[in-house]
RNA sequence: GGUCGCGUGGCCGAGUGGCUAGGCAGAGGUCUGCAAAACCUCGUACAGCGGUUCGAAUCCGCUCGCGACCUCCA
């Protein structure tokens, strides 16, 4: 097979770039993955199907991936960063039971939900709370470089004063007197020198529930320190793709790239990938405005919106006809126009396996046809190679669909 | 308000200057028992206005509409 030039489009330079892995063949691959407090929903499948498709497709060309995604299992909160509860206590109090019960019970959920989408396991799947003496180091370094400052036991990134030796900002292309300027209410800042500082250690009152002791007291990690520390500890302190979803972008990468600078004095990842949202009716599918269609309701068709149930690999179809970057708009009809295309799809293949590839086979393929498949294929890698153009290659796929089954139709037709 | 992005036929969804995207749905046919599968043919597009060009869905400008992020969200 000819060498591919693969294209992947990096957030952080807004444009397409040849990708070339820091050490090849080896890739290292960092995706943020989910805070386990409820069941994963279609929005949670994007970017477990986009990053299974660059994992495989790496794979496929011959790269040797490592592909790491945590498990968010605490320091995850609710509302603003300094009032807000962690979300996984705030359910485990709901539901009566430890909050590590809480993460189990979902951590369990998401692995079925992500082996019935047909996604290959990460090759490690790291969880916060199991790295909280990574954590805390971090927060000393970042503390000895000057970076951060103690109040009440709480420890907060000082944006201000990297902003001076660094650049903030630079991923979501944010400018940090915008930012000052704009921070909207004053609620918030409390105890922080400055709105838009972030929580790398939180002191923990007395009713918490997930706390560890620390230099600081007993407390917690902030939310984005934890990607920090796993994705150095597992890929080093730069490494080649990180992904997640367009919602992480900001606060949350671009903090991960104040701290890996902070720590590590380089950018923590090469490449930034950024799969765009599900929407449903024109809006984002999400929590927050609790307009989600969980994995099982999809799967079992139980939700009012569901005219019926769609198979894991439908889902898995229909998130992969649109390019990451694209919303897509879940509705039935597109759910339905998946469900058929799909079959017909595994139809061609079932009829490819069956087809009998002897060098004496009666089938006899003219010049032209060959050249046509191989057309096929050759624009299928094509799009592939064009930042993991699903939708291209889908497209491409069913052209070459269309031939094998006019050969298969020919070889019925000489065969009997 | 700031930053960024989007608007393609009934429904999805590609495509960045000229060369059929594709799928689903619809119509007709191969098929003269029914159904399924498959194949062939067909129609309906590029938000609006103006500009650049021999030529624009594709470039530029304006207008309208929509969304994301700026607070937790994949």
């Amino acid at each position: 097979m000819k060498a591919h030039q693969l294209k992947l489009y990096n957030t952080l330079s807004r444009q397409k770039e040849d990708f070339a892995p820091i050490n090849p063949p080896f890739v290292g691959m960092y995706v943020c993955g989910p805070t386990v407090y409820g069941d994963a929903h279609l929005g949670h499948g994007r970017p477990a199907i986009t990053f299974d498709t660059v994992n495989r497709y790496l794979t496929h060309l011959g790269y040797r991936v490592r592909y790491v995604r945590n498990i968010t299992d605490v320091g995850h909160l609710t509302g603003d960063a300094d009032e807000g509860e962690d979300k996984i206590a705030k359910k485990a109090k709901l539901e009566q039971l430890e909050p590590m019960e809480v993460a189990q019970q979902y951590t369990d959920t998401y692995h079925r939900d992500m082996a019935l989408l047909n996604t290959w396991k990460p090759s490690i799947e790291p969880r916060a709370t199991g790295h909280i003496p990574e954590q805390i180091a971090l927060v000393e370094a970042i503390l000895n470089e000057g970076l951060a400052y103690v109040v009440n036991g709480s420890v907060y990134f000082d944006v201000l004063a990297y902003n001076k030796r660094y650049t903030y900002g630079k991923l979501s292309g944010r400018v940090l007197d915008d930012l000052m300027t704009g921070s909207r209410d004053l609620d918030g800042q409390g105890e922080k020198r400055n709105a838009v500082d972030f929580a790398l250690w939180k002191n923990a009152s007395s009713e918490h529930l997930m706390k560890w002791p620390s230099p600081w007291g007993l407390g917690f990690p902030g939310w984005h320190l934890e990607c920090t520390a796993m994705s150095s500890k597992y890929l080093g302190t730069q490494f080649d793709i990180h992904g997640g979803g367009m919602d992480l972008l900001f606060p949350h990468h671009e903090c991960e790239i104040a701290q890996g600078n902070a720590c590590n004095h380089r950018d923590p990842a090469k490449y930034w990938m950024h799969n765009n949202m599900i929407t449903i009716n024109g809006q984002k599918m999400g929590k927050s405005l609790g307009n989600f269609i969980t994995l099982q309701e999809l799967f079992t068709g139980k939700h009012p919106l569901l005219e019926q149930a769609y198979s894991p690999m439908t889902i898995r179809y229909f998130i992969l006809t649109a390019q990451y970057r694209s919303t897509l708009d879940f509705s039935n009809d597109a759910l339905r126009a998946a469900q058929k295309g799909y079959k017909k799809i595994i139809n061609g293949l079932r009829i490819v396996r069956s087809m009998d590839y002897t060098p004496n086979s009666e089938i006899a393929l003219d010049g032209e046809q060959v050249q046509q498949v191989e057309a096929s294929i050759t624009a299928a890698y094509r799009a592939m190679d064009d930042d993991f153009n699903t939708a291209m290659a889908i497209g491409h796929l069913f052209n070459l669909l269309k031939k094998i089954n006019s050969i298969f139709t020919g070889q019925l037709q000489s065969a009997s």
